[in-house]
DNA sequence: AGTACCGTGTGAACCTTTTCACAAGCGACC
DNA sequence: GGTCGCTTGTGAAAAGGTTCACACGGTACT
């Protein structure tokens, strides 16, 4: 079986969420082509990304509703629980405590900390905020299964190193930061700042392709 | 000149930050092969990126660091400000407001909008919150360049049309919702829950794929 | 049971992005 | 001023992802 491609699974969750809605609406069966338009792509690829796993489908028919959800939330390993560490209680980490989906689709906080004395020992949600310190500690206990680095830049490699440490297998990171972490821990990144910029980019491209000055190439000193 | 991949001006707003530190480091030149190892990424995937805007580099010596931030800077529209206009001041809408690198790189938020009653008025930052229904009337005196949604699911594309409505020409969705909107007015989707997911699905290769049921393909009912 | 219609699953074509590999430019040193 | 070592910029090759297009399987209706 091919790697699956990080742009196919994360339509799968696209299609997760869309079935989870028709489902709500009592819808019993889709096509691909009805899956595809309501997430704006074509059904050959809905097809395709479905087909990387099997044969969910019944030709002429299209998918059974409920059954493709389970298949998904399978798949994408919702149906089990992941224990999730939350480093950083400031504004991000609260709004993930909060988030919707976040808790109901199986991913399960169960420590939160953070470095600063003013926030430890406050509540959020129904926890505690630990002192970061204690982080291999409580690991020790609790087997955390992922980590989520909601802290400022300065402090953010070091935190990936202690949840590393501390045995986590994937890192949610939203420090704007390239981080570093060994090839077995997966590592995602969600960095407001370039998706700012990308938007600015694509806006400045009105103003034309950047003019070339016509002379030597650049630099300009650097003597 | 060919159209700019995505990824290519990802990894821009990447270098930027690199080169940031770099100068801050007083470095003075910079070779793509140290700028790639400080982004995990290959040296001719640098080299590359830049070669689609110009020529930034000397032959032998690498790239003047202040040179070289300077016409990303520009590339990706960073040396203008834009004004921004943020619905929903919740804890999403409140982290970006003391955003690192959100004033920083000209992205001026000049009003914050909400839906629920009990926001409105409140000062987050040096803003008043105002009720959502404001919207169209304070653009007109504003005419912001983009919008950011920060809002709850249910109201997410609603927003959205107000915004474009507003004459926005690039969204920044938080809400884990595919949005529709016109050609003209790029949009970026952070998704946390797709985040997540993807980890989880990352976690789960582990226990090896699929294990496809021998007989026939799936649905089993739908009546 | 035959016909008409529909929609999946998938190899092949196509397109995009990344990586390779090297000619050519540049500074340093003799 | 010639040689050496280093690094860019870029065509060409490779890899990766998406779209096409159609054979095949299935339902519905007569």
């Amino acid at each position: 079986m091919t790697r699956i491609a990080e742009s196919t699974v994360r339509r799968l969750s696209h299609y997760y969420r869309v079935l989870e809605e028709v489902e709500a609406e009592g819808g019993r069966l889709i096509s691909s082509h009805r899956l595809a338009q309501r997430e704006g792509i074509t059904s050959a690829q809905v097809r395709k990304d479905l087909s990387y796993f099997g044969s969910f489908g019944r030709r002429g028919l299209g998918y059974n509703v409920v059954h493709l959800r389970h298949e998904i939330r399978w798949i994408l390993g919702l149906d089990r629980r992941w224990r999730v560490a939350l480093v950083g209680a400031g504004n991000i980490g609260t709004a993930l405590l909060s988030y919707r989906g976040f808790a109901q689709q199986g991913f399960e906080v169960t420590a939160v900390f953070d470095r600063d004395p003013s926030r430890v020992g406050q509540r959020v949600g129904d926890l505690v905020v630990q002192d970061v310190s204690r982080l291999a500690a409580v690991a020790a206990e609790q087997a955390f299964d992922m980590g989520v680095i909601a802290t400022t830049l300065a402090s953010a490699q070091q935190v990936a190193d202690a949840l590393v440490a501390a045995g986590v297998r994937g890192i949610l990171n939203f420090a704007p930061r390239k981080l570093f972490v060994p090839a077995h821990v997966a590592l995602r990144t969600v960095d407001m700042a370039v998706e700012l910029e990308s938007l600015s980019f694509a806006l400045s491209q009105a103003r034309g392709p950047r003019r070339r000055v016509p002379g030597r190439g650049g630099s300009g000193g650097g003597r």
